[in-house]
RNA sequence: GCGAUCGUAGCUCAGUUGGUUAGAGCGCCGGUUUGUGGUACCGGAGGUCGCGGGUUCGAACCCCGUCGAUCGCCCCA
């Protein structure tokens, strides 16, 4: 290990081989559902004004002031590093009057960063995939966005994780469950976890998702969301899931899956791995493969009109695990070229083959008797072999796959030396 | 920010209660087999055992520190 050479930056990763081919699958595979559904590529910058995320995640969250990789420009500006990428297309959408396109549905794909420490699933540098429809205040519009998210799922090959689903209410129905949550909280205060107790004052939604045992015996007695929706609210929670049902989505309802964040109003959903899945046991600790849900007050938050918006995002990496490691596509043609005075024959065959659209590897370097074991070694379907024989150069071909012999022929043999 | 485990060739790992010049497989390079769909044989390069200090006659091994990795807690947009 040489003292010299200068480390990777922790929590950030050099995706290669079957791990990198998961990760293009996840992304192939987002970007053709994505169309079927119908939305728009986006394209976003990597960093914003730090105001952007400040003001759309909630000054006082430890999320803004622990968790942002955020520096000043040479103008002494504060910029941040994009950590979702919600907030940038909300501005976008301000900014750049999108307004005219609404009901705008969009979706993109990229690096994030957040400032946390790494662990299985988790990175300072991610990715992920996001779609969001921006305008657009009916159930239709979770309904849809949904059932794209399933059949993504389902087009990963990913069969063992279970949409989980709560809805939020909306304004008035959220303060009062989370008022009656704290008072019921306070009562048996002394009982709870110091974590919980500090959630208490700061984010008292969040113990009902408390991993502590101590917790645990006081959640299932909770108040329910359900009892303080407004009749506007159940409607529209109702509208969602029958929608979901008549398009075929499975979701479980999950009472205590919540969104820290106030923005946040009506449905809030995460697909989950099914307990003792192969996923489940794949991701660890992180549990959640894909989440969202409606920020209805998000656009507000950064001086725009009032605006209805639906969303979700998921770990590139995550999908990736589940997906497991893929293989690079098999090699076509190998050509072998055993004798230096042959190598330009070898150089135009390989390139000829490439361009009549064959995957081609050509094999001219090393010592020439090691070069067609060398050459058999890459797995190609057809090996193509330049050598020479009492002094005159001899091609000959082997092919498992009659077609490709075929198509191989046409352009080794026929190319205009 | 906190905790646990781990750092030995390019990679995956051995290394006996501390004992001489630190090993294997794979990969890489070269040679042999006049070989032709992966599998043979021989040889070679490549390691201040993460780094720094300590204990000891002697440390890859024990102790302390440090850096890094992994996994978990906190947090999770």
């Amino acid at each position: 290990m040489s003292r010299k050479t200068p480390q990777a930056i922790r929590g950030t990763q050099d995706i290669f081989g079957a791990d990198a081919e998961a990760f293009a699958f996840v992304v192939e595979t987002f970007e053709r559902v994505r169309r079927l559904y119908r939305f728009r590529r986006v394209e976003m910058p990597v960093f914003e004004k730090t105001e952007v995320f400040a003001r759309s995640l909630g000054e006082t969250t430890d999320v803004v002031s622990k968790e942002m990789y955020s520096f000043e420009d040479r103008g002494g500006e504060s910029l941040t590093l994009r950590p979702e990428f919600t907030a940038g297309i909300a501005r976008a959408f301000l900014t750049n009057g999108w307004q005219q396109y609404a009901p705008l549905k969009v979706a993109t794909h990229g690096p994030l960063f957040r400032y946390e420490r790494p662990q299985k699933g988790r990175y300072r540098q991610f990715h992920q995939i996001d779609a969001e429809v921006i305008g657009a205040g009916e159930p239709q519009a979770d309904v849809e966005l949904l059932a794209m998210a399933d059949q993504l799922l389902k087009e990963l090959g990913i069969h063992d994780v279970t949409l989980h689903l709560n809805t939020l209410g909306d304004a008035a129905s959220r303060e009062a469950w989370r008022a009656a949550l704290i008072e019921y909280f306070l009562g048996v205060k002394d009982q709870l976890s110091e974590e919980s107790q500090e959630r208490l004052e700061k984010n008292p939604l969040r113990i009902l998702d408390s991993k502590d045992p101590r917790d645990k015996p006081f959640l299932a007695d909770a108040p329910k969301i359900d009892a303080f929706l407004s009749e506007e609210a159940s409607a529209f929670f109702a509208a969602v899931t029958s929608g979901l049902d008549a398009a075929g989505v499975k979701w479980v309802r999950a009472e205590s899956l919540v969104r820290g964040l106030d923005y946040y109003r009506h449905t809030a959903f995460e697909f989950i791995p099914d307990e003792g899945s192969a996923s489940a046991a794949a991701l660890g600790s992180q549990s959640t493969v894909l989440g969202g849900g409606r920020y209805d007050g998000l656009m507000e938050s950064l001086g725009g009109a009032p605006t209805p918006a639906v969303g979700w995002a998921a770990g590139i990496e995550r999908l990736a695990m589940l997906v497991g490691a893929r293989e690079v596509e098999a090699l076509q043609v190998a050509v072998i070229v055993e004798d230096d005075s042959l190598v330009s024959m070898g150089i135009s065959a390989n390139s000829a083959l490439r361009q009549a659209g064959m995957s081609s590897e050509l094999v001219a370097a090393g010592s020439p008797r090691k070069r067609y074991d060398k050459g058999s070694k890459l797995g190609a379907s057809a090996i193509v072999v330049y050598s020479l024989v009492d002094g005159h150069p001899d091609i000959r071909m082997k092919s498992v796959d009659d077609d490709l012999a075929e198509r191989i022929k046409g352009v080794v043999y026929d190319s205009p030396e």
